[in-house]
DNA sequence: GTGGCGTCC
DNA sequence: CAGAGGGACGCCACT
């Protein structure tokens, strides 16, 4: 169903190809439709093509310097002076909790409303009884106006003599104005999360307009964690009151409306009140900062509500289609254990690293090929795939390993996961976990399910749309190496994007300086191994190990490599300068990755520092396009009639 | 909680 | 000389 869409002539190399989709979303009509462009789609193809992308880019030079320009810094490796910034420092607050309020009375209430109504940007925290989203419920409500001016309104504590409190419905229904005000800015400390407990009484959050997570991400990615508790030290200098403080930790922990409002109030009212605070702080020098504020405010800010809607919604899978297949698995792994057992001698547990050692090595006395960190002989893949060569009973662990895996990760857990209430599962996406801007997933993590081999691929067939609708998968083709010919502006590489070649063949062919009609597979398998090793900042070494060839002859590749495509030579060297010069790279929209190490006395730190230095602008760069398309999809959704799209 | 391993992009 | 592939998350064994 692939089909590549029509070139731009000038920039074709920043064109994509429509291949397979994986939206989570269901639409009412065939892959297949799409592709074929009718009236009805347009609008979703647009959402991809390149005029999109030339459009970000105008964006992204908007204000500061243009693409062009930063691309002739880099090339020509006079970049900005180095770094003058002086190493910011961050003012210790100073938070007296005696000044919060607790709100019982609808007389309280009011008065609150009306301060709400007249504040710029409030400071917003719900408080719940589960971290998890799909099942918290509302338990109290904080807000800060200013700093020090806080309050909590407690709904739902229910622990024996709790004092009476406002009646949770008629305040979420007095409230819902407000709380679906686009006008009425809010700041919240992973808004996400509010916004989807909101959204289990029917209140859709508007105005979520800054978070104090997405913050200090956008400002500095890798300086910490992004939880309250650590961006108030790290930017206040700021002991909160810990939730174990207050609840208690283990199996004893009580949940939030256990809690007594006594020690409820100022630790629901601190959040609030710190909440302003960072964001007063942080959002000072993202102002200050044209490039990080056009990430914030564009990219971070805008993509909350499109995960909080992916999450609730979900996505569909086949319980019974995996537990047919855990079923064979199993079948599978017990044949596979006794015939283990009869090659060792002896019965082990074939998942324990610590045993197969003992067995493989020690028993059986098999060369020792690789060592863990630690200095015990590994028995990882690598090895193993090796060690099957000359001996049978590494095959029967290597096959064994693949499948408990699949059924212990995917089969059997995945269709534990399903909420009863939607009868879907319901993954959490994480925006300030990664140092480069990528998503992350948890709970499952849906970004790791396998695709590589049949046997995985069968897992995501277990993936499936409900009657009458169909799965659409979207991809970006070689978006990395698209980024790295743009940012390199390598001719070649540019040329070979422009004329819609098979990159890794066209590589195969510079490289080995032949046609390109003439490349064999092994070869071609060779040139993919180059291309996504210089992503990766990959030594020779590296290349060696990877493709099982002398050392001298990756070297010989990579030399010629970059004979063929200079530009990625002088791209890379500007990169680990620039790194050096300003502490930091940037992708091309502006999102900012700081690299401590890079001035680093220990030879290994710094080396993976300027691999990361060199990775980042391109991984990063493809993160800010796919963020950029979440949105944009999101939005042509919420055009559509209710039903016809997810 | 850590280390080893394996899945994804 | 040693180490030499970016970014994630989850499972298991073991301490």
């Amino acid at each position: 169903m692939a089909k590549k869409l029509e070139d731009n002539k000038e920039n074709a190399y920043l064109s994509y190809q429509l291949a397979t989709i994986k939206l989570d979303c269901e639409l009412p009509y065939k892959p297949e439709e799409l592709v074929n462009r009718s009236a009805d789609n347009e609008k979703l193809v647009e959402l991809f093509t390149e005029l999109n992308f030339k459009r970000w880019l105008a964006e992204a030079q908007s204000g500061s310097a243009g693409v062009d320009a930063v691309a002739e810094r880099a090339s020509s490796g006079a970049s900005a002076p180095a770094a003058e910034k002086a190493e910011v420092t961050f003012e210790a607050a100073s938070i007296d909790r005696s000044q919060y309020e607790t709100i019982l009375t609808e007389e309280a209430f009011r008065a609150w409303m009306d301060k709400l109504d007249k504040t710029d940007v409030v400071a917003f925290d719900t408080e719940t009884d589960s971290l998890d989203y799909m099942e918290a419920n509302l338990v109290g409500i904080s807000f800060a106006v200013a700093e020090g001016e806080a309050a909590y309104l407690p709904l739902a504590h229910d622990y024996l003599d709790a004092p009476k409190q406002l009646d949770r419905d008629w305040v979420l229904a007095e409230m819902k104005p407000w709380l679906e005000n686009a006008g009425a800015l809010k700041v919240g400390q992973n808004l996400k999360y509010d916004a989807s407990v909101l959204a289990r009484y029917d209140i859709a959050m508007k105005g979520i307009a800054y978070d104090t997570m997405l913050e200090s991400y956008v400002f500095n990615s890798v300086a910490g964690k992004h939880d309250m508790d650590s961006l108030a030290m790290r930017y206040l200098q700021h002991k909160c009151i810990s939730f174990e403080e207050i609840a208690g930790k283990g199996k004893k922990q009580l949940t939030f409306n256990q809690i007594e409002m006594d020690q409820a109030s100022p630790y629901a009212a601190e959040d609030a009140d710190v909440t302003l605070r960072l964001h007063n702080v942080l959002m000072a020098h993202l102002k200050a900062d044209e490039k990080l504020k056009v990430i914030f405010e564009q990219y971070e800010m805008p993509l909350v509500p499109v995960l909080s809607r992916m999450e609730r919604h979900g996505v569909l899978i086949s319980a019974e289609m995996l537990a047919q297949q855990s079923q064979e698995i199993a079948v599978r792994l017990d044949e596979l254990e006794k015939e283990a057992f009869e090659l060792a001698g002896e019965e082990f547990n074939l998942a324990s690293p610590k045993q197969l050692q003992a067995i493989l090595f020690e028993k059986m006395g098999l060369p020792v090929v690789k060592k863990t960190p630690s200095g015990t002989p590994s028995t990882n893949e690598e090895v193993l795939q090796e060690l099957a060569l000359d001996y049978p009973l590494p095959k029967r662990i290597l096959e064994y390993r693949g499948l408990a895996k699949l059924k212990s990760t995917y089969t059997d857990k995945l269709p534990k996961m399903v909420k009863p209430a939607t009868g879907r599962v319901h993954t959490s996406y994480h925006q300030a976990v990664t140092a480069t801007g990528r998503l992350s997933s948890t709970d499952p993590n849906l970004q790791n399910i396998p695709i590589r081999n049949d046997e995985g691929r069968r897992i995501r067939q277990a993936f499936i749309a409900p009657a009458d609708k169909t799965i659409l998968a979207v991809d970006y083709s070689q978006i990395e190496l698209r980024i790295m010919a743009h940012l390199s502006g390598d001719e070649a590489l540019i040329d070979a994007f422009r004329h819609g070649k098979d990159i890794h063949s066209a590589t195969a062919a510079e490289v080995m300086g032949i046609d390109i009609s003439d490349v064999t597979s092994e070869m071609r398998r060779r040139a993919k191994a180059i291309n996504f090793g210089l992503i990766y900042g990959m030594s020779a070494f590296g290349l060696a190990k990877q493709l099982g060839i002398p050392r001298g002859e990756a070297q010989q590749y990579m030399e010629r490599y970059f004979e063929r495509y200079p530009g990625v030579r002088q791209y890379m060297e500007s990169t680990r300068l620039q790194a050096s010069e300003q502490g930091y790279v940037e992708t091309i929209f502006g999102r900012r990755l700081q690299l401590p190490e890079i001035k680093s006395s220990n030879a290994m730190r710094r080396k993976g520092a300027e691999r990361a230095a060199i990775n980042a602008p391109m991984q990063g760069t493809a993160a800010d396009i796919i963020k950029r398309a979440m949105i944009l999809v999101d939005a042509w959704i919420q055009t559509q009639p209710e039903g016809r799209v997810a």
